[in-house]
DNA sequence: TGTACATCAGTGAACGCGCGTTCACTGATGTAC
DNA sequence: TGTACATCAGTGAACGCGCGTTCACTGATGTAC
């Protein structure tokens, strides 16, 4: 909290936080759906329409912790992503990364990955951050190919035109250079880590595959030689 | 309906549709949330205390949904499953189905597979139906093993004792002399589809793979190769 | 076939609850001179 | 440094809403004899 500021806008900053803080554990208890502006208020010990002072509604409440959890997670992929030295390394610690954020963050995960909430419109701000983690995914897959450190694995199925442009779009903005056979299994690799996280967190491995550890490192390792990182 | 039944039996069984179609439909304007009796009642032109001589309560509305959509996909995806020749026709084909399903009905597909329902806890009454679609799948994985048209891939990483003991549990129930090495893979890609469906239901490929056709195709075809399906 | 009784379906009023949002207000903090 | 005014934070009451569930009731359907 810079110095410059005024006793108000520091009181302001901190509120803003709290509530946030305090709607964030509500998610937990009651989801999304049942957020709600009195409880926070209650449990804050302000009166609920103090909160109007600070999101003008609760669906702007809703927009701001979106955003914060896609800027979490994103933060916490890209670090990672940073860290091993071969391209394979970067793999595995982005997705250990993401599936640690996932499970100590549960509602916020679900807040953002999944089933959109009913009558909610995400407005143009969320698109930006909720960017960042598809984007390290593929900067590693992009840095790979650059550094020629990927051998493409066997023959692949046919990539339609439509698919291309689709590719090439994708590449255009985030990997660029990349072939589209590489990119295709990028995008599937990284589609597949969503998959089983979501597949975790909402219960479907319970009795099977719990703890999900093991499956988890697994599947991480088989798709980092399906890409051809190493 | 059988005829052996009595108007009032009859008349109970066509309500009980009635109310469940009704519930189905809300499901898709408000979510498994908002999900409300009155509301239901108020649509079917009945007080919303008549209910209760159908469903006890509101959760027991959405436990015969829920039982009902695991019951409606596993349907779906056993019948396709039968309808190839080869295992990986009967693969691409169950994949399809299950897509096709899922895009038909996002909400059912939400309330099965999505985030749970805050303060829902789901009864056993549904662990049978919800199997279904894993037994379906595995068991093209098994039948292709049995026959001995699975080519095994490339090296596969080390499997760890918990994870052979958890794999071990699953080919007991589901696809008995598959081999760990070989049932992993089919866990995995079947965990695949899931989360590139619910990328696709959740709105992750707005703007880039948009219809997600193709990425489906090609990323199904992928993964039977990785399984050893042809 | 007809009657007496039991079962069930649906009504309408009520209980108690929590919600988002608005509004006129009081009192504290900040700013300009 | 001191004063006058503007800005902002938080209060408390109120509006209007929808919800799940209970309960005593009326009337229709089914069953036993």
């Amino acid at each position: 909290m810079p110095a410059h500021l005024t006793a108000r806008e520091r009181a302001r900053a901190e509120l803003t936080a709290a509530i946030k803080d305090e709607a964030r554990r509500q998610l937990g208890l009651r989801g999304a759906d049942g957020l709600s502006l009195r409880a926070v208020a209650r449990e804050l010990g302000m009166v609920s329409s103090a909160l109007y002072r600070y999101f003008p509604s609760r669906d702007d409440l809703l927009t701001a912790l979106i955003i914060d959890a896609y800027n979490a997670v994103g933060a916490a992929v890209e670090t990672a992503a940073e860290r091993g030295s071969t391209p394979g390394e970067r793999w595995r610690i982005a997705c250990a990364a993401l599936r640690t954020w996932a499970r100590e963050h549960p509602h916020e995960y679900a807040l953002i990955y999944g089933s959109p909430v009913p009558g909610y419109r995400a407005p143009q701000d969320t698109v930006t951050p909720a960017s960042r983690v598809p984007t390290a995914f593929l900067g590693i897959v992009h840095d790979a190919w650059q550094a020629g450190t990927i051998e493409q694995a066997g023959p692949a199925p046919e990539l339609t035109p439509r698919l291309r442009e689709q590719l090439d779009t994708i590449a255009n903005h985030l990997a660029p250079g990349v072939p589209q056979e590489v990119l295709a299994r990028g995008v599937i690799a990284w589609t597949q880590v969503y998959g089983m996280l979501s597949f975790e967190l909402t219960g479907q491995f319970v009795g099977t595959f719990e703890p999900a550890d093991d499956f988890f490192a697994n599947a991480v390792e088989q798709l980092a030689s399906f890409v051809g990182l190493s």
